[in-house]
DNA sequence: ATTGGTGTTGGGAGCGCTCCCAAAAAGGTG
DNA sequence: CACCTTTTTGGGAGCGCTCCCAACACCAAT
């Protein structure tokens, strides 16, 4: 088939560790000797066979990227596409491959673990959007594995890339304050990750910085889903707030869904400040008001992380990367800014 | 670090070659040999060597998700997240991991190229919405990698997976015929790719079929993002059709905004199909008449074909497979429908 | 000329596995 | 019980590479 570095060696007529070390770029070779090699890999149009290098170096130059099933949701929401963009162009940049692993907190999920992070085919693992009480990151502390979380973890071991969900929902909450709003409801994300509780500690900070105090019938959960934003704002009708903080843009076009069947409108009756600033965002009417978060650069700097602590020395204990990226209110009229 | 194949064997007592043989599931061992082996397997916690099984067998159980960076737009739509679970769920299923390669097609296209391809760690691609005239394509052919296409490719040697594109657009504009309307604008898609052919040879099909001329005025070229959605719309404003066929469901949602902007009603002043029925095509207003197709199905299938191809011995020409699914047309509010 | 560096090259071992072939054990038959 | 067949087991080779160590060449300095 293709040709192995041997064949290369007899070409350029020298042997495998010459030519080896003109490949990895290694010092102590002669320039014209190198050159000579350098014909020979071209003319026989030689490329190094990862798996066997990867057997020796115990290194494959792939990274996995593992999403828990659970939130499949994310699919139907572009976060997880940007992410995967900004991971990809990472990984690009330093020549290592991405493995894309959709985990099911199902029966099989022990196996496939098993199978993904096992048999030695990955470096390291970017976790995205765990729930915080997914087995998934203490197995892998357990075993060692390299990895990187996007989304907090309380565990002090662990080291991930985030945004600031809860100075970006504060934010948010004391832009309404400020427009004069004190009936201000929300609709929270999923209370099992950490967006979801950030956003809503967020929420009650900017409420307790202003005096006004929380009525809990103004604080509906949801899941981060187009639907439990319509079911959630049907909920908060009759409690007939003057403004809604809702968790994130999806359920925001649920929430606003919702108040056209009630005949309400967006932002006469009802100013509406949501989270994510996904591309839709800016084009539905009326267009939202939002905080917008680096999606794409949560991506690359989890990569980059990640590839730190593959290529930093295995026993050099390197200090745990906590990373919190800033968030930016985009104003749009589904708040009624003037 | 773990263990490996030589220590399951002494605790096992037996050789290396039976407990590879137990491990790969071969016939000629003797049912307690087998289980004496298994419980050295369990005890010892081994996992085979992916790589350095690899290294011989010639097999990774690895596949490749080629994307060309070119349509980074689909990234803001959900074609490509939904394609990526229906392909998740198949390589799940078939115990193979998926790699994802977004592939620009600029200076270092070629050595990404062969980074990827060349370097023996895949058994075989998954091509994305290439443009038709992608070398991609030529170049694979050229160097018999295995792969599936999809979308369709008019080679006649290339797998692919499609779906009833034509089919689906004819469709579409066969309702807006049927209600009544004559003047049918379409804003096409990206004429380089096949959904885009595809999608308007299909219109012109229902039009010609019904015997309506079609008015070059009538038909503005898109590429499938919002913007040009926008802005194709706006250029057919003056021509004031009655209805319009527009390629995808994220143009339609830019085209909306361009016809709130003129204050145009939908499906009032102007009736609107489009085509995807991606999950936002539901939850804005109007709620789109739109053409479904099977995103996720037509991911998983592109999976089990390319795994026949890998999994079947090298030299049987296999027939070459051209899967078209079928559309589905789903009726909501922007057609105007009673 | 001898010694000792320094720069350059070649060969062997080994990464963890599979597969082939031969040896050993087991089973059947006259 | 010897003989042949069949099943079961073990050991060696080899997949394509890297890395170590030894060997060699070359040059300057003693």
């Amino acid at each position: 088939m293709s040709p192995t570095l041997k064949e290369v060696a007899r070409l350029a007529g020298v042997s495998r560790s010459t030519v080896s070390r003109v490949i990895n770029n290694h010092p102590h070779v002669r320039p014209q000797t190198r050159e000579r090699v350098w014909q020979a890999i071209r003319k026989s149009g030689y490329q190094p066979h990862a798996v066997a290098r990867s057997l020796v170096t115990n290194r494959t130059e792939i990274i996995g990227m593992v999403i828990p099933e659970a939130v499949t949701t994310l699919f139907t929401d572009p976060f997880f596409p940007i992410l995967l963009r900004g991971a990809t162009n990472a990984c690009n940049a330093h020549r290592y491959q991405l493995m894309l692993s959709l985990f099911a907190p199902s029966a099989d999920q022990q196996e496939r673990y098993q199978n993904l992070l096992g048999n030695g085919y990955l470096d390291g693992v970017i976790v995205a959007s765990a729930s915080l009480d997914d087995s998934l990151i203490s197995n892998l502390l357990h075993d060692r594995v390299l990895f990187v979380s996007v989304g907090r973890h309380p565990n002090r071991q662990v080291h991930f890339v985030d945004v600031d969900n809860l100075g970006g929902a504060r934010m948010a909450v004391e832009h309404l304050i400020h427009l004069g709003h004190r009936r201000i409801a929300t609709i929270t994300g999923r209370p099992d990750m950490a967006a979801g509780q950030d956003r809503l500690e967020g929420y009650r900070q900017a409420m307790q910085a202003h005096g006004i105090p929380v009525e809990e019938r103004l604080v509906v959960e949801g899941d981060f889903t187009e639907n439990s934003g319509m079911v959630g704002m049907q909920r908060l009708l009759s409690a007939s707030p003057s403004a809604v903080f809702v968790a994130s843009d999806m359920m925001a076009i649920g929430a606003l869904k919702a108040l056209r069947q009630a005949g309400w409108q967006v932002p006469q009756d009802i100013a509406l400040v949501s989270f994510d600033d996904i591309p839709i965002a800016s084009a539905i009417e009326p267009a939202l008001t939002t905080v917008r978060q680096p999606i794409e650069r949560m991506g690359s700097i989890a990569v980059e992380v990640l590839l730190s602590l593959v290529e930093s020395s295995p026993e050099e204990e390197a200090p745990v990367h906590r990373i919190v990226l800033p968030t930016e209110l985009v104003v749009r009229a589904s708040c009624g800014s003037p």
